[in-house]
DNA sequence: CCAGGACATCGACGGTTGTCAATGCGTCGT
DNA sequence: ACGACGCATTGACAACCGTCGATGTCCTGG
């Protein structure tokens, strides 16, 4: 893996109800929106923020009732799309969410004003 | 089609980083961003936003260069996740986003305040 | 009534995704 | 040094998704 597909910061970028999103700029929204469009994930992001804004994998695996390898799966994607990041101490991998990161996807979506 | 999964509003309810997401309310958001997950149907929000809030389906296939049942098809998708609408009039169908549906996704995942 | 246009639906096909069991890799006690 | 533990990676498989061409349906104009 070569970490080409890095996406820029997270969702950079274009207001979306303002002007028409380019197509790059549209394969780079989707592939951030693609990694919190799933249950589990959401569900890790959600119980890495309610458990003091870290979590490690050991963590997480009983409550989102799966498997070990799917829960490191799910955190590398979210890792990946920029939306988490990974610290590894000792036998531990800390994961936590990116300050920020939610906001601009929110920020993104946003119609108001 | 029984239109037995009608999403709730649209992405109720949870503000994500406060309380764990229970697997309901995650599967209900994930549905409503597994929508917009697709620079496709991006690009088609926002061309809609940028066409004065409505447009027929003959306004939008040029634009996003895919053929037109393609591009019903992801219509079809944005109005059943309750982010689109669509008004029927004589031989045109005209798309327009549900004011306020794209907020609500926003709000979720803000982490602000 | 008939031809044509706008859109939806269908069937098919390749690519992607979520999941698991098995295995590999570091790290910490003992 | 060795075994146990926490986590990542691999390989496999079923399910899902985006796309198209072909076809169906409804409205309009002549």
């Amino acid at each position: 893996m070569t970490a080409v597909d890095l996406p820029p910061p997270a969702a950079c970028c274009t207001p979306l109800h303002r002007e028409a999103l380019s197509a790059a700029d549209a394969q780079s929204l989707a592939r951030t929106l693609k990694a919190l469009a799933d249950p589990t994930r959401l569900r890790l992001v959600s119980l890495v923020a309610a458990h003091g804004g870290e979590a490690c994998v050991c963590d997480l695996t009983e409550p989102v009732g799966l498997s070990q390898p799917t829960v490191s799966h799910h955190l590398k994607v979210l890792v990946d799309a920029g939306l988490m990041s990974r610290d590894k101490r000792g036998v531990w991998a800390y994961y936590a969410l990116v300050p920020g990161a939610l906001d601009a996807v929110a920020r993104v979506l946003t119609t108001e004003g």
